[in-house]
RNA sequence: CGGGGAGUGGCGCAGUUUGGUAGCGCACCUGCUUUGGGAGCAGGGGGUCGGGGGUUCAAGUCCCCCCUCCCCGACCA
């Protein structure tokens, strides 16, 4: 392509709104352009990069014996009924009113695709089938940020697998697993999967693809010993009951701490009356209700956060009313195993001989309470969201947390979204109607430009990686204006490598070699070829390695080999 | 949704305090000169100053209402 003819701009400045690297980048260098909040136009650059992320990622999903398709992405609302997502997903769906009637804008698929192809899956001889698609999406978030990081319309690569069996669920599974990791691998992206929480999305085992990334929303653990990483919702730490002495230990005592019910009211206010107390002192006791709407409670250190363990919910102000021995602000685990209550405590609660904690009395809270003297534990685990430092649950050495962005996701879904959908059944050997057992894998396709730009850039600009950069040599003329035998020279070079298959962007507007220079930089081609009338006079031409930054000069006669042999 | 900040030409900004003909840099157009790391000179085009209402002889500037955008938090298949 050439540059003259290009619809490209760049610009010298960013968008004051613009606050990530990748964000002021990709709008300088002209592959994006906002057109609202979290709503963004590809521009040809900004497409082509798109187009190489969409192509490896169909010749991977195809190799793992996946179908591409394209749904809808608008969705008759009854679908969404059906699911009960149309009320749980509330939050984040847009819906369009048109004559016939009230659609979503589709954020996930799982029902369409369910809708769509269960008249193909009607017998156990027609599975296991995984299909896939390349679509827009729709969400409206909170709050879009980060450019493409977080924007409310995106476009995601999401398939699903349908299966007989639990068992069959696990192959398609695993090797839908193994064509994330391939793709990955191609986008030359660090990344680290990682097992998550299933969120609202349900189902059950599941990991995310992480890409380090001081712009990413999410945290992960990790182990940099023995390799476990997880989410931070779903991370684990490790530990076992400690030993302690309590045997010098006072008797618990009471005191009154009326309107204190926070840990740092708590604490400044017995600190205040003299009381040797601080946060990791105070036992942070809280109440839920599990499934059968039996109470429990866990326990951890006032300085910690509760990771609250799949199927628990909080109490609400009715579930206290009708739980008269529980004093919201005033919790605490003495006399909780009489009252039928679970109590769960963090490994790290056996690491202290004495807590302060909830008098379970309006206004009270008491000191010296000891375990297995003043009260009890169900059970000892790890019930806090995992910080740096904690001990890995594998091997017990120290856990680090990660800054990252979700790329990718794959979950295990089960029967999570067919036991909901009466069609969503294939009869089986024994002619009996059976669910299917799917999985679903999704990648933020447009999220990835902005993923791949941070980890590739430098003062100068974008330094994309061959397999998604928009062209593969950039070559540019050194006043062309006034050197037409350059000017020839550097068409040959174009001409001869197009017609050999190379992507090549011509810089061959008649401008000052500096603002050549710098858009190059900026734009971010891996290979730079300056065509100046300096070298061409001694026979070479500079070939600048956009990744490394190293140069070489290349005699004429072998440029076109030398370029060719790069790719 | 809570807190904070900002809307002036395609982009970055000044002007608002103290009301008096809307400016600068980049980008764009024309001409000449220039030409290996974001050129120079001269000329030129482009702005409902986010929107509506109000005060005033006069509003980018003061008052009221609304909208949009950004940051922090909450939320997040």
């Amino acid at each position: 392509m050439r540059m003259t003819r290009l619809a490209l701009k760049t610009q010298r400045e960013a968008p004051a709104d613009a606050e990530a690297v990748s964000h002021q980048l990709l709008v300088r260098a002209g592959y994006i352009r906002r057109m609202a909040s979290g709503v963004y136009s590809f521009l040809p650059l900004g497409l082509r990069v798109l187009t190489k992320l969409n192509q490896i990622v169909r010749e991977e999903f195809d190799a793992a014996g996946a179908q591409e398709l394209l749904l809808p992405a608008l969705h008759p609302v009854e679908i969404w009924e059906q699911t009960g997502r149309l009320a749980t997903m509330a939050d984040v769906l847009m819906t369009v009113d048109a004559k016939g009637g009230t659609f979503v804008l589709g954020p996930t698929h799982e029902e369409a695709v369910i809708a769509t192809v269960s008249p193909d899956l009607e017998s156990y001889r027609d599975l296991p089938v995984t299909v896939y698609q390349i679509q827009t999406k729709f969400r409206d978030e909170a709050r879009p940020r980060y450019g493409l990081m977080r924007t409310r319309e995106f476009i995601m690569a999401d398939a699903y697998s349908f299966d007989v069996s639990q068992e069959g669920m696990k192959e398609s599974y695993n090797s839908m697993y193994q064509a994330f990791v391939k793709i990955f691998d191609r986008c030359g992206l660090p990344y680290v999967p990682v097992e998550a929480d299933s969120g609202a999305i349900g189902g059950d085992v599941n990991h995310e693809f992480m890409v380090p990334s001081a712009i990413g929303e999410d945290h992960f653990a990790q182990c940099v010993e023995c390799g476990y990483a997880a989410n931070i919702e779903a991370a684990k730490r490790g530990g076992s009951r400690q030993p302690a002495d309590t045997s010098g230990i006072a008797a618990m005592e009471i005191h009154a701490t009326p309107g204190a019910s926070s840990v740092r009211d708590v604490v400044s206010f017995l600190g205040a009356k003299g009381l040797d107390i601080v946060d990791a002192a105070l036992m942070k006791s809280l109440a839920f209700k599990d499934a059968n709407g039996d109470v429990v409670m866990i326990l951890v250190p006032g300085n910690r956060e509760v990771r609250v363990p799949a199927g628990l919910i909080p109490l609400t102000d009715a579930d206290f009313e009708s739980n008269s021995f529980l004093f919201k602000g005033f919790i605490g685990p003495m006399g909780m195993r009489d009252q039928g209550v679970r109590v769960l405590a963090d490994y790290s609660i056996t690491e202290r001989s004495s807590w302060f904690a909830g008098a379970n009395l309006e206004g009270h809270h008491v000191s010296n309470a000891v375990l297995d003297r003043d009260f009890t534990v169900d059970e000892i685990g790890s019930f806090v969201v995992v910080a740096d430092g904690d001990p890995c649950p594998n091997c017990g050495r120290a856990l680090s947390l990660v800054r990252s962005a979700e790329a990718g996701h794959t979950f295990q879904l089960g029967l999570a979204y067919s036991s909901k959908i009466p069609y969503a059944t294939f009869k089986a050997e024994d002619g009996s109607d059976q669910k299917y057992w799917m999985g679903c894998y999704g990648i933020g396709m447009s999220r990835l430009p902005a993923a791949i730009a941070e980890n590739f850039h430098d003062e100068n600009g974008l330094r994309w990686p061959r397999s998604v950069a928009p062209y593969q040599v950039e070559i540019l003329t050194i006043t062309p204006g006034r050197a037409p035998e350059l000017v020839a020279f550097a068409d040959s070079v174009y001409e001869e490598l197009s017609s050999r298959g190379v992507e090549v962007l011509y810089d061959d507007r008649d401008v000052a070699a500096g603002v050549k220079f710098a858009d190059a930089d900026l734009i971010g081609v891996p290979a730079i070829v300056t065509i100046g009338q300096r070298g061409l006079a001694n026979g070479v031409i500079e070939v600048k390695d956009r990744l490394s930054g190293e140069r070489s000069e290349v005699g004429v006669p072998d440029l076109i080999e030398h370029l060719l042999a790069l790719q």
